[in-house]
DNA sequence: TTTCAACGGTTACGAATGTAACGAACAGGT
DNA sequence: ACCTGTTCGTTACATTCGTAACCGTTGAAA
């Protein structure tokens, strides 16, 4: 039985939560920042530009939990790379719609089995039932926070 | 089935991992930000000093997987709140052992019921089984990881 | 004892981030 | 047509952060 008076860290949801997600997120970054030198914001953008094709700057920004200046500063740069094009809308002159240049899909198709066996490994390392687990647990816990998750 | 040429973010662990710390961090912020405009390192720090009693800064960025700079940062800031004190080693001049101070066990006392009733909320909102799930999971993968989890 | 690599901790400086303000475009009402 | 408020996206500025360099100290080897 834990004593009132101390707060036991290492049992903490949001230090444990933290860890879990900059320990695995720091490894992950190897893979996209040694072979193409993107940032995490211009993975993120990067990847959920691949995953949905198009997309305007905010969509991206509530899609990923990104502020809204870091989404505009990636899709800067990954516009220099020529990895990214922007359209104009017909209808409303404010926004854009992006979508990766035929480049930025080869690299996509490049990165998506890289990112795919990167999980299967870390994942292949628990138990089945772990896993499952793990899996579950974060489902549920997601599920919750759902609506919580604006960024303002 | 998952076609094998895109990768759904939103079932990518690394992804997952992130948005639900962010989450979960930025919620639990308020409770120290609002309270005593503590930052995260500060309250890292401050937590790890309450739990433990005293530590030098080289430990306490192990223990919570912080850089030594962002320690260094959030000492000099505890100790001029009045609410950390640097002890002189007898043996090593280099090191400082780190601890509260009246003040600042004052404050960690009355910050403990506050975390815990937090978690204990966001834990309250899951089923029992569910809350099962996540916190072997996420012990399951915590132990997986233990060996990368060095800073450099 | 002198030398030298390694360590604890701080600091300078450049990179990354967020807040706030902004310009341009839209939508609604008058 | 003209306000008024809101939205999309960018940018200026201040803050936070990490890399690298640094200082003083230690221990061990020559």
């Amino acid at each position: 039985m834990a004593s009132d008076d101390t707060l036991p860290l290492e049992e903490f949801l949001p230090y444990r939560l933290n860890r879990l997600a900059e320990s695995v997120s720091r490894e992950f970054a190897k893979t996209y920042r040694d072979r193409h030198g993107l940032t995490r914001p211009e993975w993120r953008t990067f990847a959920t530009l691949g995953q949905y094709g198009s997309m305007t700057a905010t969509a991206i920004g509530v899609h990923s939990a990104m502020h809204k200046t870091k989404v505009s500063r990636a899709v800067s740069a990954l516009e220099e790379r020529k990895w990214l094009t922007r359209k104009p809308d017909p209808a409303d002159r404010r926004t854009e719609h992006l979508s990766l240049t035929k480049a930025g899909l080869a690299a996509y198709r490049e990165m998506v089995p890289l990112a795919k066996s990167f999980e299967k490994e870390l994942l292949g390392k628990l138990g089945a039932k772990e896993r499952e687990a793990l899996l579950n647990g974060l489902q549920s816990l997601q599920s919750v926070l759902t609506v919580e998750l604006s960024e303002d």
